[in-house]
DNA sequence: GGGCCGATCAAG
DNA sequence: TTGATCGGCCCA
């Protein structure tokens, strides 16, 4: 869909900004392949989930509208939302939307294309390369993100956490669609999206359960 | 001021 | 399947 002219060159910087500006959902699908830098690994997304702001989306953090936490969600696009949970996981957010529009994409998983040393480091017990970044709180740890990074940049380069357009763009046949993970309210909206076949999804819970009842 | 729950992960 | 572990948010 996303004809980019010169070659297998990927989307311009400016024009990812752009779609970053825009609805979430597009933006979310041009995360897709993006690369992310931090704390000397990069990583190459490969699953993100779209949220919708107030009122429209019951999962999203600002769907009861801003507080203290959340307060960056509602503020200009291309900006890192970063939360604390279960007591001791960092996930990281791209805000999304124009200025009062809290839309978000949290970035699941990624494969890491640089600094794998680090990243190991960071995930001691991690027997598989593919496990470094599988899973958002994953991906935070080996990026070595906590909420420090909450609020900075991330596609001025100056940051603590640099976002880059994709060196070759996906193609559209190549993105999976499903509902997102964890997710009570608005489950059944396909709002996940991943790189098919890339085996740094965390794809162990892209849909219900299917197991046989024992008894019937 | 108190209690509950969460956009998770890893081990049994 | 369940424990770890703590900040945000709701209710009193």
């Amino acid at each position: 869909m996303a004809r980019v002219g010169r070659g297998a060159r990927g989307p311009s910087l400016k024009a990812l900004t752009t779609l970053l500006a825009g609805p979430v959902v597009p933006a979310a699908r041009g995360l897709l392949a993006c690369t992310l830098s931090a704390g000397g690994v990069t990583v190459r997304l490969t699953e993100v989930e779209a949220y919708e702001g107030v009122g429209e989306d019951p999962a999203s953090h600002a769907h009861r509208g801003r507080t203290r936490r959340n307060a960056v969600m509602f503020g200009p696009p291309g900006y890192a939302y970063v939360y604390f949970t279960y007591g001791m996981h960092w996930c990281i957010n791209v805000v999304c939307g124009p200025v009062g529009v809290a839309s978000a994409v949290l970035l699941r998983a990624g494969e890491v294309v640089a600094g794998l040393d680090i990243a190991r480091e960071r995930r001691p017990g991690v027997r598989v390369d593919r496990d470094l970044a599988r899973g958002p709180a994953r991906l935070s740890q080996a990026l070595g993100v906590d909420g420090r990074a909450g609020g900075t940049p991330l596609l001025r380069g100056d940051g603590p956490i640099v976002l880059r357009p994709p060196d070759a763009p996906v193609d559209a046949s190549s993105v999976a669609v499903g509902p997102r993970v964890g997710v009570n309210g608005g489950a059944d909206r396909q709002l996940r999206f991943w790189i098919a076949g890339e085996p740094t999804v965390s794809t162990y819970r892209s849909h219900v359960s299917r197991r046989p009842r024992p008894t019937g």
